[in-house]
DNA sequence: GTTGTGACATGCA
DNA sequence: ATGCATGCCACAA
């Protein structure tokens, strides 16, 4: 066998193994979280077994606009709304739970004690 | 191959 | 209790 059959041969036999990304996986675990419920962003890396806590916070800031997501039940470990670039999304994120049926104490966090999601 | 960037979580004063 | 410094690490440039 030539040695450009081999190189071929190489290729075409070793698929490339696109592995998850980590957005992927924070997407995956994201998803499974009920309506109602939330969880904290160490919460689902730990759940995905990978990762930081800031770094699922990264992940979820470069979401598609339009994603199905429910990206605005992840919050911090205090139940709180984390500080973002636009505070326009701080602000869905709570008309949403409010939606949801979570209520706010007044230091606007939610009680993790009843609403926390535990897979 | 390197580097800068954060939707966080802790620990410590 | 409450604020600040520090570690964190996947991803894009």
């Amino acid at each position: 066998m030539s040695h450009l059959n081999r190189e071929i041969l190489k290729t075409a036999t070793k698929p490339k193994l696109v592995q998850p990304t980590f957005l992927q996986k924070v997407e995956l675990v994201v998803s499974q979280i009920p309506a109602g419920k939330v969880m904290t962003y160490g919460q689902v890396a730990q759940c995905i077994g990978q990762g930081t806590a800031r770094l699922v916070g990264m992940a979820l800031s470069s979401l598609p606009k339009g994603s199905s997501v429910p990206w605005h039940r992840v919050v911090n470990t205090k139940g709180g709304i984390s500080p973002r670039a636009n505070p326009q999304s701080s602000l869905k994120q709570i008309q949403r739970l409010l939606d949801e049926g979570i209520q706010f104490n007044y230091n606007q966090e939610l009680d993790l004690k009843s609403y926390r999601f535990k897979p």
